[in-house]
RNA sequence: GGAGAGGUGCCGGAGCGGCUGAACGGGGCGGCCUGCUAAGCCGUUGUAGGUCUUUGAUCUACCGAGGGUUCGAAUCCCUCCCUCUCCGCCA
């Protein structure tokens, strides 16, 4: 969320940011509205300390046992004006605040002006794409015939893009989050966190889900909760209404959680096997940052995602995602592609988003420099460090021998207890 | 799910319906004192928003949230939320 004052002083500068992010906000109606209330509270502050004045007086009236009903009428009146103001003024503050949500984050100069994903840049590439001597499976097809992958089992007990793992395959889901949670708490200090997988209204408002992404998450409608389509969302909001000390920043966090995703409007193209599923594990890194610092911590938040890849050995290519791509909460966005060659294609496994103050504003996340200076909005960033289902499509591919057999990355051996899945 | 207790400022903790933005204590900040530290003394210390003659002045709101009563509510009434204790149920 924007703040207001700034909306106020921007306008030009919104409408722009709205337009390269494909998004629509009406910021002209806002300002109108803006404009009447604010004539509407110098009235009615007038009033209230008319009657704050008279309401003292009638008091000292009543010490003295002097007759006060001509002025207590009199206030009466006032009181109902008040009422009525208050009331009007609620409403504006509500038609305000319903379009203000929608107002998505401003791109950063850095990113690059374009409606749509043709126009990210790719800025990096790591590894050598696998050489093979066969031509490789795609990875359901190794997964089904070595029995790690369960794709029946998943949409016979819930539904399609539900998947079951089975053996070496369960087991490679627990390795990969045992491997990359310590890699992020021992070498690159991040504090370890398992939060609730089901949120409150609140919570999904304090990171920008809602109200822009609701008919995408599953919702508990009995109580009103929704399962988490990120970590990102408990773990950033485990701060929210706070204020932080400034020599305890940066915070870092990392979680590993399952993510929840309707994926609504989405089935068809490239969503065979682990492309695009319902629920999928996933290793989350959030972080807490002071403004100043906030793009130099995004450039270390990518390198700690990086890494993971780097110690699967993966080959990797990494994008700056261009305005038109960026998601509604982010200034700036990176995106990690891993290499799958049984598809040979692409496939995203992280995305490192500096939010800037946007969720910072939305969940009232502060700190405070020194302890006598004001309160300031920290910055958030968030990158997955990794998501599971791509990096196990990555795995299976490249990793797979012409034996149909699988070698287990040196790095996930200790937890896999085996160097070969066959 | 049942019974009870409670939610006040950075923290603890007061608060006959009117001079309480909030006593008192602690903490923080500034100063005095001190060889240094501690103690002691003095002062100061919330957030948000509006207006203006806009680095300052002034006004308004905020005592879990939302309603209500009243000329006037932290204080009275209603609803909801949360925390704690006990009982029941359960992985």
């Amino acid at each position: 969320m924007l703040d207001l004052k700034f909306i106020r002083n921007n306008v030009e500068k919104i409408k722009r940011a709205i337009e390269l992010k494909n998004d629509h906000a009406d910021v002209d109606k806002l300002i109108e509205l803006d404009t009447e209330k604010r004539k509407m509270l110098i009235e009615v502050e007038d009033l209230k300390r008319q009657r704050n004045t008279v309401s003292e007086e009638i008091g000292n009236m009543k010490k003295l046992k002097q007759d006060a009903s001509e002025v207590i009428a009199k206030m009466r009146n006032v009181s109902d004006k008040i009422k009525e103001l208050d009331e009007q003024i609620r409403k504006l503050d509500e038609q305000i605040f319903e379009i203000q949500i929608r107002i998505p984050n401003i791109p950063h100069p850095s990113v690059p002006e374009g409606k749509d994903e043709s126009a990210n840049i790719e800025v990096k590439k790591w590894g050598e794409l696998p050489e093979m001597d066969f031509q490789p499976l795609p990875h359901w097809e190794v997964g089904e015939k070595l029995g790690i992958l369960d794709l029946a089992g998943g949409s016979k007990v819930s539904g399609s893009f539900f998947i079951n793992y089975m053996g070496l395959g369960a087991r490679l889901q627990r390795a990969l989050i045992s491997f990359m949670l310590d890699l992020h708490i021992k070498k690159h200090g991040y504090i370890e966190v398992y939060p609730p997988f089901i949120v409150n209204r609140e919570s999904m408002f304090g990171t920008g889900q809602l109200p822009k992404m609701e008919e995408d998450m599953y919702h508990a409608a009995v109580d009103d909760l929704f399962l988490i389509p990120t970590a990102e969302v408990p773990v950033t909001n485990l701060l929210r209404d706070q204020v932080l000390k400034g020599e305890n920043l940066p915070v870092y966090y990392t979680a590993y959680t399952p993510c929840f995703r309707r994926e609504a409007g989405t089935h068809g193209k490239d969503t065979r096997g682990l492309i695009r599923v319902h629920q999928f594990d996933k290793v989350e890194m959030v972080k807490f940052v002071d403004p100043k610092v906030s793009y130099d911590e995004l450039e270390t938040l990518l390198g700690n995602a990086e890494e993971v890849l780097q110690l699967l050995e993966l080959p990797y290519r990494v994008l700056t995602l261009a305005s038109g791509d960026l998601s509604f909460a982010a200034a700036k966005c990176y995106d990690i592609e891993v290499w799958a060659a049984g598809l040979s294609k692409w496939l995203e496994v992280s995305s490192c988003s500096n939010f800037e103050d946007f969720q910072a504003r939305r969940a009232n996340i502060r700190f405070k420099r020194d302890p006598s200076s004001k309160p300031e909005f920290v910055h958030t960033l968030n990158g997955s460090g990794l998501a599971l289902p791509r990096t196990v499509i990555a795995i299976l591919e490249n990793y797979q021998t012409d034996e149909g057999t699988i070698i287990v990355p040196e790095v996930l051996r200790e937890f896999m207890g085996t160097d070969i899945i066959k």
